[in-house]
DNA sequence: TAAAAAATTTAAGCATACTTAAAAATTAAT
DNA sequence: ATTAATTTTTAAGTATGCTTAAATTTTTTA
């Protein structure tokens, strides 16, 4: 299983598991930095190995063989996360990047080991589940975008679903991080935003953030 | 620069370092297990890069450039095994394994996490020297092979110059390792073999170990 | 030192993973 | 419901890093 391949299947993955759920060639191609023609002729490549299903002019899936590699590299890539931010003085954004390389070299012992060092967690620092090692997933269906959060109501970060710098670096700026806890203040429906506090501090946030931002009631 | 490329560079690296010199495209095709004809190929698009020299039929040679590309993946490789080896519970052949792979995915900016989490150790646990961020290395010339030892002395081993898990293996089982102290009872000079005692044991070593064994004069 | 053996190089070819440009199909808009 | 716009696919081509086989050079040895 080449790099490419791993990143080709990640993505259609993520797509499939975050909102968006646009899994066509196309899509998959911008979010890997490749033509559109070259996402389809590694869709054809990855049928023929059974791990996707494609149909011409259709949204590629994932088999049961493709979603179990699929979460074995998603598996690596949370736990080195979480192993990075744990024991050094790395950001969000920085363990992300490197994760993103080391993912691809990390035999299933090495994942083992720091899974066990890290006495087996179930949540990486974005609050994304870990897989375990056969692929299961501990998830957490009370978590609500903050989109929908409730006025007045008390909630515990649950996850920061992003990839981006910007964003990680507006979240460590203001306290906004993994099981801290906030209070939402006001929903501005009309303008999709929302006010919160965290401590002293008030912020408006956008929808740009507010549905990537998940929450837990207290 | 491709993992193609490290590896290639590293081999040329290791062989000009170590006793054996042999850095003729052959040998190195030998090492990282391609054709010579790949690795006359390969010699050629280095030089191209101004990372090696070559001249046809000849030895190649690393340039300042290259040996500087050669000194940052050696300096990788050896900061995963120590790290390895002290996060871990991993043997030496398997700290090696690891990071032959992690070793092109490291970022110098997670080499400096590393290094500064360890004190910025000077050697690895094979005792091979870890160079520095510019490429300068530690070096010990007190170090001597097992088989020019002195009869009756007792030596620090310095460093276990192999990759090979079954000597790995047998040190384990020994204690033949890095920082340990060894006793040379006897030198057999007709049969290049070596007795030495470790705390109770006493072991015979052929030439095969007794020169990729280093030991420091006690 | 001349023939035999071994190693290196050249040449031709292949798989992977991309590219651009044109053709075909789908989706959106009037 | 057509037309226009967008997206996807096909086709042709490229760079990398390999392969095998044959030609060339070096090294060994007799």
């Amino acid at each position: 299983m080449s790099v490419a391949i791993e990143n080709f299947i990640k993505a259609i993955y993520n797509n499939d598991v975050h909102d968006i759920k646009n899994t066509k060639p196309g899509n998959i191609a911008k979010q890997l930095g490749i033509s559109s023609a070259a996402a389809t002729d590694m869709a054809k490549k990855l049928a023929a190995k059974q791990l996707i299903k494609y149909q011409k002019y259709q949204e590629l899936q994932l088999t049961e063989k493709g979603m179990q590699y699929a979460l074995n590299i998603v598996r690596k890539h949370r736990l080195w996360e979480s192993f990075l931010y744990k024991m050094f003085d790395m950001s969000l954004h920085d363990i992300h990047r490197e994760a993103e390389l080391l993912e691809h070299q990390t035999s299933d012992f090495l994942a083992a080991q720091i899974s066990s060092y890290l006495g087996h967690p179930k949540f990486d620092p974005h609050g994304d589940p870990i897989p375990n090692e056969d692929g299961q997933i501990t998830t957490k269906d009370t978590s609500i975008a903050l989109a929908e959060a409730k006025e007045g109501q008390n909630y515990t970060i649950a996850r920061l679903m992003s990839d981006d710098k910007d964003f990680f670096d507006f979240c460590a700026l203001n306290g906004i991080k993994y099981r801290n806890t906030i209070a939402v203040i006001k929903q501005f429906d009309k303008n999709n935003m929302t006010q919160i506090s965290i401590g002293t501090n008030t912020i408006v946030l956008n929808e740009n953030f507010t549905k990537i931002i998940y929450v837990d009631e207290n």
